[in-house]
DNA sequence: TCTGGGGTCCTAGGACCC
DNA sequence: TCTGGGGTCCTAGGACCC
């Protein structure tokens, strides 16, 4: 039996906290970060019932004295960046998650500073005192336990789990604080009767695979018994890139659809020319007014990374996948994805960049000179920044759309 | 004016290969 | 008499996470 060394430290309320750290004015009230849609919610609104991604109108029927503010996108990533920062002062074992999560194993690092419960507890004042910010953390010998110890820990808690008394945590809690278990796995399992993990890991594996599918069912039966081999990863290389954009309601003409998808692709091929990747599938996604959404994908024998391939691209499979929906006039969303990333290598993998294009679209230009006129804006930007130049970016300036700081905090580093 | 943006992983069927 | 069978890749859809 090991020992409990791996943290997980997860921000509260993230982005409203910080909001309430700027305008004291706002400690203590029930706020939302966002409009339309709510992006976070503090402790205050959450008692209404609002919920991060929630309709901004629905929020404010569940919680009519609800106060929404403009996000500080800015600030959310000097002070998340900060708090990990402080896990960071222990243990070089820090994995990352999100803006405001960080899994770290302190088993190397406790002759130095403490037990690993002195440890969290220095963690949590410092961020507290340094940044005005409060942070749970869970403690515990793996992972997916560690994870739920700083769900339970919250608001501005921390729980240590012993390692001789795991099932007994575990057990008695609802199965949708698993890591993997949603909105319909959790009424999957309800109509088997299974509410607790416990209850979980005493169902049959057969039964939890035919329920669940083999991977999931497998993957459950074993956290539930708390068998999670998973370790620190310190840095992993993300395996797609993409970018999406909401239209409202808009019909399905080219006038709407190239636009946007240059738009998009624009978005992901400077951020894979960045790290000098390249990736060989491109996807597309199409949400139509009904919200149902369906997605064509292409893979190409060679990888590319240039803004007009990728769109041109895009734009055959959205016709494809609006040829399979003719009856579907209005689209409410374009998503451009690429996947089955690489490292570009040396130049000479540029010169089968253009023979893929010409044997993909005859008649284009060539993927040199593509990507030479991509280098040449990425360079504009390094020196003028990102909304310096690009593809049809004026047309989609939208009142109400996301701001762009706020799309560069969610998008994850490609590394 | 319903419903953001960026990701990961799994499944299932068909093509293709040995 | 049935069905040979396993593996990989691609595509479309879906669940889930922050």
């Amino acid at each position: 039996m090991g020992e409990a060394t791996m943290l997980h430290a997860d921000l509260d309320a993230f982005y409203a906290s910080v909001e309430q750290l700027l305008d004291p004015a706002l400690r203590g009230k029930p706020i939302a970060v966002g409009g339309g849609v709510v992006l976070a919610a503090s402790y205050e609104a959450k008692a209404f019932g609002v919920r991060g991604g929630m309709a901004g109108r629905k929020a404010r029927e569940l919680c009519p004295q609800l106060i929404f503010v403009q996000g500080h996108f800015g600030e959310y990533h000097r002070l998340g960046d900060a708090a990990i920062g402080v896990l960071g002062d222990f243990t070089p074992l820090v994995e990352r998650i999100s803006i405001d999560e960080a899994f770290a194993d302190v088993a190397g690092c406790t002759h130095l500073f403490g037990t690993p419960l002195e440890i969290a507890t220095i963690i949590r004042r410092r961020v507290r005192e340094e940044l005005g910010l409060p942070i749970s953390v869970g403690i515990a010998r793996t992972k997916h336990l560690a994870k739920i110890a700083s769900q339970v820990a919250k608001p501005d808690g921390l729980v240590a789990v012993d390692p001789l008394g795991e099932l007994e945590f575990l057990h008695d809690l609802p199965v949708g604080l698993m890591w993997g278990v949603g909105p319909v796995t959790e009424a999957k399992l309800k109509g088997e009767g299974i509410l607790t993990i416990g209850q979980l890991a005493q169902a049959p594996g057969r039964s939890l695979r035919g329920l669940l599918g083999e991977a999931a069912g497998d993957k459950l039966a074993a956290l539930a018994w708390n068998r999670d081999p998973r370790e620190v990863e310190v840095q992993h290389r993300s395996r797609s890139a993409g970018a999406q954009s909401a239209l409202g309601r808009k019909p399905a003409t080219d006038a709407v659809i190239k636009p946007t998808l240059r738009h998009l692709a624009d978005r992901v091929t400077s951020r894979l020319r960045a790290k000098s990747l390249v990736g060989r599938t491109i996807t597309v996604r199409v949400r139509f007014a009904d919200m149902r959404a369906v997605t064509r994908s292409m893979t190409l024998d060679a990888p590319i990374a240039t803004a007009v391939t990728v769109s041109d691209i895009a734009e055959d499979l959205v016709r494809s996948a609006l040829a399979d929906h003719p009856r579907e006039k209005t689209i409410t969303l374009l998503a451009v994805s690429v996947s089955h990333i690489g490292e570009q290598g040396d130049m000479q993998l540029e010169l089968p960049l253009g023979l893929a294009d010409e044997r993909l679209r005859p008649g284009t230009r060539p993927g040199l000179a593509r990507l030479s006129a991509d280098r040449a804006m990425d360079a504009v930007r390094t020196r003028f920044g990102r909304d310096a130049v690009g593809y049809a970016a004026a047309q989609l300036r939208r009142k109400n759309s996301v701001p762009d700081d706020f799309r560069s905090l969610a998008e994850k580093d490609l590394g």
